[in-house]
DNA sequence: TTCCTTGCAAACAGTTTGCAGTCAT
DNA sequence: ATGACTGCAAACTGTTTGCAAGGAA
């Protein structure tokens, strides 16, 4: 994620309006969690701008989807989708315990499918999930 | 997906009841899609047994998941989930273009995650989704 | 008979849409 | 001044829950 200022320099040179609401979303993601839900930067954000609309969050979160500055990811039974503020090429690791969400920075630029395999699609991504238990749930729930 | 009739000694052993609409739904699976959303099974369902109820369809999808003959699969932007049938270990290609989900036999056994990358996890599984068009989208949305 | 299953209706979560008033530029 | 933005309410989608009536064993 790029800083808060950059993303007003990004709006404003895309025509678009800086609003105290925008700003303050800017300045949640820039800080905080690297995979919050709407919900969650909806919360934060809130903290500081008690009678923002959950509504304004959405949109905002769309526009830097469409700008690609965000992207989306899926969260693993929980039907909410969750923002990924590390647009590059990286991976995930999945906590089947607890639903945490970790970058992974390796890159597996080895990974490619064979012709025969890819049925005449053209690939232009990856996407790695490993899925586990976190060090705090192999505690609460060994095996 | 093994066949309805596994199913259906499958769901006696566990002491679970044998329903038309049950039976109506094993068929539709083996048979039927690859990927389906409980919608898509819902639908199929329906041109035999009209009446049969959403609820009915949920309820079963759940059991066979709890039961570990079906697989929850995220729908990466539709909210969606879908049902995969095949629960050996496989990834997934997927057409941004149209949303089709297709299976890759593809084993990538060489891919593991340095420790120092696991954060302490303990890894169970990984799943690669690749992303790209398929060839029909191809054709509709040139780049 | 007994208990599981069905399916209706209602609740639910996350998200989107329509729109009047407001505000950044 | 003007057009974009905010935020309320309502709609919507996919899914779950509560419960009375029905059906498999």
């Amino acid at each position: 994620m790029k800083s808060a200022e950059d993303m007003v320099a990004l709006f404003r040179q895309q025509g678009l309006k800086i609003t105290p609401q925008r700003r303050a979303i800017f300045e949640t993601l820039a800080e905080g969690a690297v995979h919050p839900s709407a919900e969650e930067v909806y919360r934060r954000v809130q903290e500081g701008l008690p009678d923002i609309s959950r509504m304004t969050v959405y949109n905002t979160l769309r526009e830097l989807v469409a700008l690609g500055e965000l992207v989306e990811v899926e969260d693993v039974s929980s039907s909410a989708m969750r923002y990924d503020t590390e647009t590059g090429n990286h991976h995930h690791l999945f906590c089947l315990g607890c639903h945490a969400l970790v970058d992974v920075d390796q890159s597996f630029e080895a990974l490619e499918l064979p012709q025969a395999a890819a049925a005449g699609y053209r690939i232009v991504r990856h996407q790695v999930t490993f899925y586990g238990y976190c060090p705090t749930c192999q505690k609460s729930n060994p095996r």
